[in-house]
DNA sequence: CAAGCCGGTGACGACTTTGTGACGAACAGG
DNA sequence: CCTGTTCGTCACAAAGTCGTCACCGGCTTG
């Protein structure tokens, strides 16, 4: 799982920052102001930085700037923390090289969305197939759409989302565990029972193409090309 | 940058072509033969495909008549690569729908001339079209604009570039991030509410051409031109 | 064969997302 | 200045989606 530095140098906002990743699965390592950021971020290797813009000893701008010029943590996603809005233009600036930023106060569920989608962006470098063809099963990601015997299927996002994974990984049990996990990404406080509902719908919606998707008993579900 | 789908058996000449491209920073996928051509060209939709015409399992002329009759792929340029070709093959490759070819030995100044020069004809007939037709709607981009049914409709400065981007994108969900970014141009500052606003205001002055418009719930939107 | 697990199913209320009308600020052109 | 337009935001309503639950029937296990 995903590890987080969390660098602020307010103890509350820390905690309940700290509170909601971990409740979301998340590994979090925390630094109080700015030399000790650069010290944790080096050594740990976060997979992405939250990172307050008023922060003792080193400011927030300046620890932005030199993990950049490190190569090794250059990579590193890194998403700010203002209290003010009117400091934003300063962060997005190029040379600085923030990926994002949230304005405080923020609300948890603001912050969780910030996170995910830098970390998708992240991931998303493999050769992925944009389009899948199964017999009459068609589906295309970046159209978000699915056809059937050339006939248009529609589907809900997360439907989608749930569909595409599975497709992705044809001929591989998934449990539900892990279809949590990545369909609907780092949210554990979610039942798995869910995913035999949104499986059945699936089914429900793709008629005869249903035909793809097996159940595991005891195990999870497959998509199944042929 | 640009992905290619290179097809040839000689793993040699792949080695070759993929350097060059490379080097000239595209995105290589290969194929060595007909069946896994198709598959990864449906899968991956590459921006170019250069392709052999002796390849084992399904012969280059073949594999370029199959890209031609699906939808998905017909669109995607093709550079055909001969060996010593006769005058025929060349007749005929052209006339199933290739866009060019090259005879080996090649050299990699030549081919690259090629591949430019297809993306570029792309690039300025699809992709930086200047007027674009569906149905009754015509957009007119240099002239800034818009008829429904031959009808002038005025359209302020933000609709319309809402409007020739979602039309230039057709088919392809943007959410509202994305939207946001390219319409108002990094200002991420602006609520996402704000391009629903838009949405309408594009949809009640185009009437029954709106329904180019859709909207892809907890996605975004995306322009379809059937 | 009985008990218990497991997955399919239908229903439902809470919640999210989108459409819509309205409003005030900013702005351009007289 | 004044006036009309455009734009971003807001609040509300409508529509759609989601997660959960209870129930049932089939399958596994002992």
């Amino acid at each position: 799982m995903a590890k987080i530095l969390v660098v602020d140098d307010e103890p509350d906002a820390v905690e309940l920052v700290e509170f909601n990743l971990k409740n979301a699965g998340f590994e979090v390592i925390t630094a109080a102001d700015g030399s000790e950021a650069l010290k944790k971020a080096r050594s740990t290797l976060p997979d992405l930085i939250l990172l307050d813009l008023m922060i003792p000893e080193v400011d927030g701008l300046e620890v932005c700037k030199l993990l950049r010029r490190d190569a090794a943590t250059a990579g590193i996603p890194i998403l700010m923390l203002t209290a003010k809005a009117a400091e934003i233009d300063r962060v997005l600036g190029l040379e600085l090289g923030a990926d994002d930023y949230v304005t405080k106060p923020f609300s948890p569920r603001e912050l969780m969305l910030r996170i995910k989608g830098l970390l998708r962006r992240r991931e998303t470098t493999e050769t992925k197939a944009e389009r899948m063809q199964f017999g009459d099963l068609v589906l295309d990601v970046p159209a978000h759409s699915v056809t059937v015997n050339n006939k248009r299927v529609e589907l809900t996002a997360t439907e989608f989302k749930l569909l595409t994974i599975l497709a992705h990984r044809r001929g591989r049990v998934q449990s539900r565990d892990q279809l949590l996990k990545d369909v609907w990404e780092y949210d554990n406080v979610i039942d798995t029972r869910t995913v035999d509902t949104h499986m059945r719908r699936l089914r429900e919606k793709l008629g005869k193409a249903a035909k793809h998707l097996d159940t595991v008993r005891g195990v999870g579900y497959r998509f199944v090309a042929g």
